[in-house]
DNA sequence: TCAGCCATCCAAAGCGGTTTGAAGCGATTC
DNA sequence: GAATCGCTTCAAACCGCTTTGGATGGCTGA
């Protein structure tokens, strides 16, 4: 059933039926009323291809993931934003594309994208420092939303974060309140930038108080759970160990956990840890009271949110660049008590 | 640019252009360099949505996601799948599009993708026992291919799946061979097909060796890290304990792992355990040795050869459902080691 | 009464490709 | 020399919708 039967059947023509259900002013209620019910009747649906290219948009939306050689992007993180984002999309009628292409063929795909006028814009993943990316998309003219920020950007752009630093930084202040001073800083790979303003956070807090940085307190690496492990348990082999540590993700935290117990120590007496919750539906952090200390974000919210940036900027193209920074909570779990006196 | 453009440009029709640059042999090939080089020149891409509306092909494949409200199917397994899917399609030149639905909407949002013409397919994830929407997608005619089975569907359909049985089988037999008798099984929600399937096996390799199962050690839940922890805490209670365990991922496993270590028992000497491995790319088991003893099955390949399914499907529909059957292999980490006589 | 004005509807021209049916033309065949 | 054939190329229809630019006719107001 298409267009032209339905208006047939309907003794009128393809424009009003169009119009009709368009919801446009120009046709008579009662007219619009019968088209409508017809239309329930035969289970008419526009067809999503005819409508693209005579409206000229794509109502769809790109997400391209580079299948990255030394770095992977598709994790758990990515998987909730996606879903926040899908939300949105359905929400409004768009359809979500996913590219997963290898890296070199990253700005090809972007161009392409464009060029082949599949999506009407697209969300920026994992910025990095100066991420060319940005002024690529702004080059070819596809309008995008950064979930995070690249900085070494001079140019505005629309972007969507978490205040890392801040959360990091309250984070730190925290359990120095609570006497810690040998602090652990177990960071994700500090090319992303989200890595480099939690580290500023938690520098600038140690600072504050007057505590030099150690560099053998700050660790680097993918947000595994191993990696975690390994960090955690060089820190806590120190000659003067860790006593509080910061991880980045819930899956390292465990893995800083696991480094805790297996010294044979107890988290939240002996050790304290806080992690960066990004309130998984799948991997929460406790059910009623959370297991772990942390600053919590929600991921998928960012996604819904991030989503709704770009679908307006898609509607107004020349609305200036939006920006918004959401604060993370510090929620008090069983991972963190006071410094022990020796 | 367009077609009708670079015709003009080229003092050809566009007949002619699409032709050269389509493959078609009816069209001299002194013209089909000229064309192909005047194409790259001025940077010619045809416009997809154009290309689908006369073709009638949406060259796309779908993945709806029902946000569940009993269970989620976001989780890093999904992401993981998708990645290798996504692959395949890049390749081919098809697009993904995932659709984010609330899960009284997942009928109508097929129904919706197959009569607006959105995809040519789709992949149905995570089937239950007797899934509706292998029917519903055979009566609405939207090609399909199921990841995973669904245990009571009379009719045949396309399939790609892991062997699950045999490998929950094998697992269950290596233990018993190295002398366990008290194992458990930390599984996934048993409305799942595959968690059915792990269970037969496990069960089927106890009973081959004459031990009846005892429900306090079967235990199915979400496969999270809290409820791996919980299961295991339970089963290692007992008056006759576990000495091992089996369980359904890496995640829950880790929480096996950290109710082992809270008992203040050593994991692969007073309790074994396997888990199922899913290969995930962020979320190795181990680098170089494997950290558990495990099942393992790369959910990332199985995703490509899905897609790789489907697409063939879509392009001979009446070749008869195809199905696949994947073997995991039995890998040995250090987490399992004979029973201790006592 | 008649021009002017709404309210309502329609024909036709896109959107940018693919594909069908036919035509031009030099070479071959009889 | 005419008919035939193959190789190239093209004009036009088509995919299914939106949208522009009328057309129609009843109603209002001078």
């Amino acid at each position: 059933m298409n267009l032209k039967e339905l208006a047939t059947r309907l003794g009128l023509s393809p424009t009003t039926v169009s119009r009709a259900l368009n919801g446009y002013p120009e046709v008579n209620e009662a007219t619009r009323e019968r088209v409508v019910a017809a239309a329930k009747r035969h289970n008419y649906h526009p067809n999503t291809r005819a409508i693209r290219l005579a409206t000229g948009r794509a109502m769809a939306v790109g997400h391209v993931i580079p299948i990255a050689t030394r770095h992977e992007i598709v994790n758990p993180v990515f998987a909730d934003f996606i879903a926040g984002a899908g939300e949105t999309y359905s929400r409004n009628d768009y359809d979500m594309v996913l590219s997963v292409v290898p890296d070199d063929d990253e700005e090809k795909t972007y161009r392409g994208l464009k060029s082949k006028g599949n999506v009407d814009g697209v969300i920026v993943h994992a910025p990095r420092m100066k991420d060319p990316r940005i002024p690529l998309l702004r080059e070819i003219g596809l309008p995008f939303v950064v979930h995070g920020r690249a900085t070494g950007t001079a140019e505005p752009y629309c972007w969507l974060d978490v205040n890392n630093r801040r959360a990091f930084q309250r984070a730190t202040e925290f359990l120095l309140d609570l006497g810690h001073v040998r602090i652990g800083l177990v960071n994700g790979l500090e090319f992303m930038d989200f890595a480099i303003r939690r580290r500023t956070g938690y520098v600038d807090a140690l600072s504050a108080r007057g505590i030099a940085p150690d560099p053998a307190l700050m660790a680097s690496g993918e947000m595994t759970e191993i990696a975690g492990f390994r960090s955690a348990q060089a820190m806590l082999a120190l000659p003067d160990p860790a006593t509080a540590i910061l991880a980045s993700s819930m899956i390292s935290g465990m893995g800083v956990r696991r480094a805790v117990e297996s010294a044979g120590l107890v988290v939240g007496r002996d050790v304290s840890i806080i992690i960066h919750d990004d309130d998984l539906s799948y991997m929460k952090n406790g059910e009623d009271v959370p297991i772990f200390t942390a600053t919590r974000s929600s991921v998928r919210e960012a996604g819904r949110l991030a989503a709704e940036m770009l679908l307006g900027v898609i509607a107004h193209p020349d609305s200036g660049p939006q920006q918004r920074l959401l604060e993370a909570e510090l929620i008090i779990g069983q991972s963190t008590g006071p410094a022990l006196k020796n």
